[in-house]
DNA sequence: AATGAATGAGCTTTCATTCAT
DNA sequence: GATGAATGAAAGCTCATTCAT
């Protein structure tokens, strides 16, 4: 007679919720996991093994949870997408004043440095086209309604060719992103960041 | 006896040189048409058959003009650097005139414009991490020198802090380039770089 | 405590009768939705999951009635053939009149028109080897004595070489059945039968 | 220096004709050797290695020259299937006469005699739901001219219901082609071919 | 009796690379 | 120089079965 029957008399299977649980640790586990390997290798370059291997389960399991290695790269995205509207979303459709611009991209790159590595696996992503072309819905539904909302403010602002500024900015946010994600701690972020605000609020 | 035999057999012996041209142009096609395909479907999802195929030779003969398909990425990407490199010296190490850098950014777009399917595989590359390692070397020996001469033209110009400001402005091209590489029908290349140049140069 | 252990408190202890009973039940509802997806997608292409869930179990109770996928096939056939013998078994010995020939021809098919998906499943398991190795027994034990009850009869009718008249006439059962099986909507059953009584009884 | 090198100075590639040859020589050889082990153990049981390793390959070779497992299957049914109209052709479209219609009947047999294996196969093929869909369209095409012959012979003999004794004619057929093919040995064939042809022919 | 998470062997398929010709 | 048949390691994925609860 081993330990478990001297707990419990009649087995039980586990509730619902219990099984809930473990489901959400498991599959949270994995996508962590995954999204560490997929920045640091390139996703071509992760395969399922390793990722279940230092998840710590079988191989199997991984497909108990996502429905391919594709399907695993989209949820990841999605959810570090989806995790970025929440923080941003500011419930309001007000054109921005200038103080909530200087906030705006404050803000935004505090969450690049908080999920350093999503955003690497994030970057490595946009760039390669067959791998953009999984998650391409995911990104775009994404990014637009916040290109919308920066060239109604620099419409508002008076500039002179408000999609040509937009382009610009945003393509910036991209370049120092990509540059400070690439080699973050040789990366002056701070002072960057004052030169946009300068460059683009002045 | 076929066509072939009677061909190699009425034809002179080539001269080492001819030979040496022949393994040239060959070099180069199999060069053009593997960057076309990587550019295209990324390095993973191009098969050395394809581009074999594509080239019009036999995959076997693909390894008699490169070592692997690492070997023929990395002659790529050196062969393209070299020739840009090429293509900006100006040779004198000279501080910038403000023409002279309004020049350089100008050139600098020219040429991506010039070069587009193989920036796209040079961004492709330089985000990946495990392809970066292959080409590392070549890359930071191209960028650090033009990135010196940045730096010294903002020091020049009375910049409060130059080192900050080449990093923005080298992420600012960076990003410029990724955005229009990636979409370069939809975006104002012209209206931007003059934007550049108004926040820059003022 | 939630729901399901208040139910299993309140109720009385069950008899063992009564869990014989709803043993039985259970594992007749996994056989037969077993013999419906086997016998519409094959037993291979039928997961242990996909009968799990159209039974509304869970997949490990099916290992708590059945001891593997193909104890549960072996089941299900022998189930099926007893019912046949069942149904067949007119308990004499005697040798078959002209009148009880015709009857059994007609009993034939209509035991296969009332279980056209069990008789599907028998059909593609006779046909394939490693299939049939693990039902061979149950359906030789079943074939043969109605075998012999045919050939004696023959031999009674005076028919010149009554074993080839009993293979002619059960490959032709089989024929018919199998052709029925397969498109039993587009096949003249009635017809068909009343020609082989009239091929074979006169 | 090798035997190579000494039989022939300048190494020069087969020529297109001699591939070629290798090409259907090999193409051939597995598809003999698939045959062989999908009628044996059935298509599911057979593993693409265990065709390479009896037919003296690699793995990686058979998708030279098929382009799935399904298509191997494909090509079998395909080619066997087009052997057998070839056979049977006899470029006239008139009503059989009575001889003909005997010598159909044999003929039909000596072809299955001939080509065990592929019966076996293609009978377990037909069978089965899944494998069926895969080759319904060769069969299909295959079967359905000899049977509007037959149904046009039976009209011209003055026969009650020609649609009925056609069905009872291809479904015996096939009974006794699977009876004769599950167990050849102990199959008297000759006699109930013979009966075949007095029951029909009279 | 009942649950479903977990396992892992085994499958098909891909593709850079080699090598006889 | 040139060919393409041939290799085989390694990948993604499936699923019968087990087991803690």
């Amino acid at each position: 007679m081993n330990n478990r029957s001297i707990k419990t008399f009649v087995m039980c299977p586990r509730s619902k919720e219990q099984y809930k649980e473990i489901r959400k640790i498991k599959q949270d586990l994995i996508s962590k996991t995954a999204l560490e390997l997929f920045a640091e290798n390139g996703f071509h370059h992760t395969t399922i093994n390793s990722i279940a291997q230092k998840t710590g389960i079988s191989n199997g399991l991984l497909y108990n949870y996502f429905e391919s290695k594709e399907d695993l790269l989209k949820k990841i995205v999605s959810k570090g997408i989806n995790e970025i509207i929440t923080s941003f979303d500011n419930n309001k459709n007000d054109i921005l004043t200038k103080d909530e611009f200087i906030h705006y991209i404050k803000e935004n790159f505090n969450i690049i440095k908080n999920n350093l590595k999503f955003w690497k696996l994030y970057i490595a992503i946009i760039i390669q086209p067959p791998v953009l072309k999984i998650v391409k819905n995911e990104i775009l539904n994404f990014s637009a309604p916040g290109l919308k909302k920066l060239e109604n403010y620099f419409t508002a602002q008076g500039v002179k060719n408000p999609v040509a500024e937009t382009k610009l900015f945003s393509s910036i946010m991209d370049g120092v992103q990509i540059n400070y994600v690439i080699d973050s701690e040789n990366f002056p972020l701070e002072d960057v960041i004052n030169l946009i605000i300068l460059k683009f609020c002045c």
